[in-house]
DNA sequence: ACATATTTTTAGATTTGTCTAAATATTTAT
DNA sequence: ATAAATATTTAGACAAATCTAAAAATATGT
């Protein structure tokens, strides 16, 4: 698999939301930043692969293979965050470009051992599953604040709508990404809910809390 | 620079050995797996980019911006192998064609961290010296065995001469990369010499000790 | 259901890196 | 010094991945 290749097989993977719903030509343009046309090219010779089941305007499935493949780019993207942040004191936030490049490398045995060294991690960095070597997952392990049952502690690892407004409101109440956040309460009247985080206690309404991601750890 | 760029300014500055010498379109040609043909286009667009000095007939050289960017792969390369080796338990000889693809990510900070988290090595696996961030280098530290004086200690880091009738004298003799070997004599008459390997005292002729490379350690 | 808007595909061109075959320059041998 | 051998370059073609512009199919609104 070439490198453009790879990249159209983790769009499609993605952009079927892990059900391998099909996927339109213009949601995959747009995921690899391409135009509609070139698309259709390349979806086109990844049928004749083998590696996607392509009908013409109805859109583009992973094959089985095609989603081997992808469950491997996923592992390897994965694993290489999680060495960037553990072992190469990356921050949170500047481990997707890097990995974005690194999940490309070809060696069965560096991931195998990458995935040793690494301890057997379970999940990466934001808190998504890392695919076993034969292709199982565990369940993502992030969820969102106003799903999480009252009294959890969880580390803040991403944000649903990152528009700058929602950034900027994260960063005058400095919430952050790392921060560890504990679920005190909840408001049956607004769904608001009370949050501390290190020793400050915060308010933050049922919208806010429904575009928080959180690790769970207790 | 894309990915084939980077291999040619690579080869060139190996076949430049060090001092930057002009190489020949054939010579480039046979290291980078490709056709004369080729290399011409190639080193055209290089000298056109600044990269490279290239005249017609006569051969290509690197600029000094050239020089800086081959520096920076070799830097990278070697660490790469250097982590390979210590983190991953890759072998000695494994490493290379790993350590060929890594050497092509884009990360400033990577190759900063990377080079922290294994403590600032100064030379690869196989004894040849990482360049600074700043383009230094330290002298090589591998020898051939006949170069070493009598008495000193290494690790057997490579072999200058790669053929099958070498290799097998060297299977045969137990004598393996990784070893660490003490030079115990060299004999006048025919400049064989005698060297211990573990328990055992070996006899080589001059010819096997110029083919020898060794890691000095004291 | 029809016209309009949107999406997708086709056709043809472009860029990068490669190739083959032929032409040209350089080197070597006598 | 000249012929033969070798090395290098040029010219033209090709495959991969992309693009633009135009055509065709599908979806939408009233």
């Amino acid at each position: 698999m070439t490198l453009s290749e790879e990249d159209y097989i983790k769009a499609i993977y993605h952009l079927g939301k892990g059900d391998n719903t099909i996927v339109s030509t213009n949601a995959l343009a747009e995921m690899v930043d391409t135009k509609p046309s070139s698309v259709t090219d390349m979806v086109k010779k990844l049928s004749e692969k083998g590696v996607a089941n392509y009908k013409p305007y109805k859109g583009v499935n992973l094959s089985e293979y095609g989603q081997r493949i992808a469950l491997s780019l996923v592992r390897k993207h994965r694993l290489w965050e999680v060495f960037l942040v553990e072992k190469l004191n990356f921050s949170w936030d500047e481990v997707h470009e890097v990995a974005e490049q690194l999940e490309h490398i070809k060696s069965e045995k560096l991931i195998d051992q990458l995935d040793k060294h690494l301890g057997y991690p379970e999940v990466d960095p934001h808190g998504d599953p890392i695919p076993s070597k034969s292709g199982e997952f565990k369940k993502a392990i992030k969820k969102l604040l106003n799903n999480i049952p009252i009294g959890s502690v969880g580390v803040c690892v991403g944000v649903k709508d990152s528009s700058p407004p929602f950034l900027k409101f994260l960063d005058k109440n400095k919430i952050a990404l790392g921060d560890t956040i504990l679920v005190i309460d909840r408001e049956e009247f607004d769904g608001s809910y009370n949050i501390k985080i290190g020793e400050r206690i915060i308010h933050i309404s049922n919208q806010i809390a429904s575009n928080l991601y959180l690790k769970i750890t207790e």
